[in-house]
DNA sequence: GAGCCTATGTCAAACTACTGACATGGAGCA
DNA sequence: TGCTCCATGTCAGTAGTTTGACATAGGCTC
């Protein structure tokens, strides 16, 4: 049970090593958020909101591939710590627009700045051309 | 709310796009598991023990990136539908060796088929030497 | 305007996975 | 032998996520 890998050709299937990088930043970015008491998901939903603001709980949840409902929850908790705001009511459709206030933006640039420490330890092995390349085959894959 | 992107360069970050490949991924599978009555760690659990039969639950646990706890129940799904065995008794130390019967070799068989179908067909963007690229700097990453 | 469709927000229930905890079996060492 | 340490298996409790369902708001066509 100590052999490398016998026979199994796993590192063969591209499905399988990215699984296995993905644990592995999901690992790393968990510990990286817990001492700013931030999940995965509500990090997610602060990054999104940083970059784009007004965006509808729906619409997170699309770009955090979550559903809305597991979004709703995170975005209520996320107002009761007083790190965003919604407005009570809508003022077009039902989509109400939600935004960070300035304790988010203070909290999202600490977790920033961690998130991307990560990232760039993670995948140190690579040289920049080839994270590049990496990134740039990943989109095409998304794209298709 | 339609515009592509906007300014937000969440294209830039490596996790972004392996996650939204991961998601894209794993959507995928869960389709073309669903007629076979496989959820994906099911899947996985078959996998590992068709290429490398007699492994333990936590060595399963461990390769498919679970805890044990959740790969136990996994294991004990498995074993009620026929589809593996496992000894009442472990020969040497507490770690039964898990096998799979006929009848989990042959859904395996078809399983395997399919997902492999949807791997390729997810990756097609890529070329094969593209694909093989992204496999090796994935690995590179995990090496690391 | 009436009717239909889609999207959003929300509630409830089920499921899944995890953390924490404990007992057992074996290896290593004094 | 006796002790410690580690890995495995398992039980219980908890948290997070999903599926299913429903009401509402707006766009669309007729």
């Amino acid at each position: 049970m100590e052999q490398p890998e016998a026979v199994g050709e796993l590192d063969r299937s591209v499905s399988y090593v990215l699984k296995q990088v993905h644990a592995a930043m999901r690992t790393a970015m968990d510990e990286t958020l817990r001492p700013l008491d931030l999940t995965v998901p509500q990090y997610a939903c602060l990054e999104l909101l940083g970059r784009e603001p007004g965006l509808s709980n729906s619409e997170l949840a699309r770009r955090a591939f979550v559903t809305r409902q597991s979004m709703n929850v995170v975005v209520h908790r996320l107002q009761e710590s007083g790190l965003l705001t919604r407005p009570e009511q809508a003022a077009h459709g039902r989509a109400r627009p939600t935004e960070l206030t300035a304790d988010g933006r203070t909290l999202l640039r600490k977790a920033s700045v961690a998130v991307r420490a990560v990232e760039k330890k993670l995948f140190s092995p690579l040289s920049e051309e080839r994270q590049r390349r990496l990134r740039e085959d990943l989109a095409a894959v998304v794209a298709g």
